[in-house]
DNA sequence: TTGTAGGCGTTATCAG
DNA sequence: CTGATAACGCCTACAA
């Protein structure tokens, strides 16, 4: 009839409600015979654990600390926002967030606050930030301290952390370059790549997955090397007209952000719209930009699912119980004004 | 410091848990006054209700019935499994699932099912099917005995379904249409569109946005009229010569499924891989097109999104709570090979 | 119109 | 090693 309960577990193993509570969350101090019987009554019953009662009655609250940079981008900006949003959600099985930012750059004082995390009062902590061999130290030294650590949208790939949630930065650049290979046609031509530092790993990534497809499988070409702007408006419409002026160009590469700095000076250059333009991530810019035509087609990441996944991760972490890998695998979305969402 | 409860919400309005939960629940017999004073209280502490412990002590179980078609394609398939796995992991919060196949457009056999659900054996209905009278009665008696119902992947507009899960199949025509537009080029081009059917809405809705998008943005290509295949891949073998024979082609639309059958015909007309060829819904067959390059593109939807999203709308239902818009919405997916998940 | 007492399925704290 | 028994936060009779 009704779902098995502990109860009928324990009255068909013959034990008590303790034993099989101890038995279920692998709880030392019960013989191994007993251990069998119990395990056996479950499969026998086919008993599934009510999850929402089991947190219930451990009556514990998870306070999930995510740090993410001061200032920074638009798409910072957006994740915060998903981020508010999806710790709303979550309040309803008592997960709570409390969203941290740090001076950009400075993992510093980003390892400093780590190391001022005190694990019983957090149960889990997410950051966004570039990996330097400081914050790689204390991510390690956080861990030891038997709190979960996820990264939040770039990878860190040799801290050690529990979970990457976000998208392969290659794999990105990778599809980026099929979509500008395919915007472009299969004429001879030139594309400029824009980035405000290729000091960030996912800006190097994405670069070498661009440019891995384009040999392979768009020999006619032809890449110029990255334009950094250090997120100066002016230094990218300089080096864009410098660029301009020796070459023709068929389209554009935006590694990092600038999306309106770079319509703008498209705009001044009576070019927009003419070159196919192609980058990263859905922030308010980006979209409108995308609207007008001005942009041709994004990579991006689901802002929300990044969030909500983020903070599902870090409570299982919490709970040491396994995550749904389907689930929580984010998508690489490649967004055109036709599919735009919202 | 930890999370008010009812009994705090009690004690600070001075009344009993009981009043409090009327007041929670919006139920009959509270005075306006108390009402007042309770809701002032629940502000004040910005109580937050713990709905796994309200579903607990209601001990509900919810039993959703999915109703898809049977034989199918491959997509249906790819749902069933989909619903399969939500399932499995929906069954932590107490929500069950019984998967009925009903024999594919037979709506009357639908309806008669439909028909005989008991309202309180079961909390919900989804179902996958195209729009009929018959079907939308059907659908309208099961609403009027206070059965929520969603319609999945293909919309009913005009049944009144509570939800309605999936992407809109003219907006995902459009994406395809830009996509070809962009894949072609800017040269004069043909394109030929095949179906198995255009009795279905799906497939007229795609074929109108992408119609819509190709003659506003591209007007160098022209799309052919609609082959229907009916199925059958020695007709769609046929079909796809004659077409050839008075034409040539740049690109083909493939608006619903029969990848497979597509990809043997071209490779028995040596022209894989040298036509654009774009389609719906990802399958093992068009993953697999992707994969070699027989197909560049496929409009998709989430098959786990989709399902996991249908349960849980079908509870928020159940339960006459709000649905979380954002966490809802189905993406219109471009997949190319270079993002193709897994 | 309001209050009291018991229970939902699980975990935790004691004794035995 | 094992077993009672009381929480956890909420809902539901039933009583007042």
């Amino acid at each position: 009839m009704s779902r098995p309960t502990v109860n009928d577990i324990a009255r068909e193993a013959g034990v008590s409600l303790a034993t099989v509570d101890r038995v279920l969350n692998a709880r030392p101090g019960v013989r191994d015979k007993t251990i069998f019987a119990v395990n056996e009554a479950i499969a026998r019953l086919g008993y599934i654990r009510d999850m929402a009662a089991a947190n219930l009655a451990r009556s514990r609250r998870y306070r999930m600390a995510v740090f993410l940079p001061d200032g920074g981008g638009q798409f910072v900006q957006t994740v915060a926002a998903a981020m508010e949003e999806a710790a709303q959600q979550a309040a309803a099985t008592r997960t709570e967030m409390t969203l941290i930012r740090y001076p950009a750059g400075d993992t510093h004082s980003l390892a400093a606050l780590l190391a001022g995390v005190d694990p019983d009062e957090v149960a889990g902590v997410a950051l966004m930030a570039p990996e330097t061999p400081v914050l790689r130290d204390a991510v390690r030294a956080l861990r030891h301290r038997a709190v979960p650590v996820v990264a939040l949208a770039s990878d860190l790939p040799n801290a050690g952390c529990d979970h990457f949630v976000g998208i392969d930065s290659r794999a990105a650049g990778r599809t980026a370059g099929v979509l500008m290979g395919r915007f472009l046609g299969n004429r001879p031509q030139r594309v400029a790549v824009l980035a405000e530092t290729m000091l960030l790993r996912d800006a190097i990534e994405r670069r070498r997955g661009f440019d891995e497809v384009m040999l392979a499988d768009f020999a006619t070409v032809d890449v110029l090397p990255t334009l950094e702007t250090h997120g100066a408006t002016e230094a990218l419409r300089r080096g864009l007209a410098e660029v301009l002026s020796s070459t023709e160009i068929g389209g554009i590469y935006l590694l990092g952000s600038g999306h309106r700095a770079l319509t703008a000076a498209l705009e001044g250059m009576g070019l927009l719209g003419r070159v196919v333009v192609i980058g990263h991530e859905l922030t308010l810019h980006s979209r409108s930009a995308l609207q007008s035509g001005h942009i041709h087609a994004v990579i991006a990441q689901n802002p929300g699912h990044l969030a909500r996944s983020t903070l599902r991760v870090l409570r299982a972490k919490a709970d040491r119980a396994p995550i749904d890998e389907g689930q929580e695998q984010l998508r690489i979305d490649i967004v055109i004004r036709e599919n735009l969402p919202d």
